[in-house]
DNA sequence: TCATAAGGCAACCAAATGGTTGCACATTGA
DNA sequence: TCAATGTGCAACCATTTGGTTGCCTTATGA
């Protein structure tokens, strides 16, 4: 998985609602985690497919359940695509200001 | 902005191969940015505006010609965001175990 | 056993997205 | 001065997205 399909399934509100429930804990079935999102179960179940789709999350059905879990692994090179940005970004805003002391 | 606005502007291909350009600090101005992205000009242009919008990225016009800039606090923000959902998995993980080693 | 709970799947729809082309306009430098 | 450069903006288009409703299937537990 890229980061930026990675990105593209955290950037939307009930996406982000549902990966901040399950990293909470709080949450873990398909119906738990649909409910309160301001859409139907269905609607909430699309969203989770997308997630799914972008391995932000996988799917466990237990009986006539469903587990929903988070794949930790995606939120890190998420992060770390970041921090190698803002790394980048440090080391040119220092290489300036050598050459500007130089 | 929110979190989930910045991700949804860094969840595309054209719009993350900006960003990273910028952090590089390689290219700053719209002409050079827009080039060898795999569209128009025009195109280009579009994303940069999404950009701008999540205030991923700041523009600045200088003569015929327009710098831009990342705004680092966005990022900043997103990793944040990711970190501290990683702190509450972390968080869950060491309350279960816990609870089992009692 | 059988009503209820959990969930899947498809069709449908409006709006957003990601791209295009065409044209206008101001700045610049020879 | 004037052609070239850098940029903006609008109209248009196909595809994707985010949501809905309707219906079907499978487990569960009283």
């Amino acid at each position: 998985m890229t980061a930026a399909q990675i990105f593209k399934a955290l950037g939307d509100p009930v996406r982000l609602e549902i990966v901040k429930r399950l990293a909470d804990g709080s949450a873990y079935t398909m119906n738990n985690l649909s409910k309160d999102l301001g859409i139907s179960r269905q609607g909430a179940r699309k969203q989770i497919q997308v997630l799914v789709s972008a391995n932000v999350v996988f799917l466990k059905p237990i009986g006539r359940e469903t587990l929903v879990t988070l794949d930790m692994s995606s939120l890190e090179l998420a992060r770390a695509f970041i921090t190698s940005m803002e790394n980048q970004w440090d080391q040119r805003l220092n290489a300036l200001k050598n050459f500007v002391e130089k």
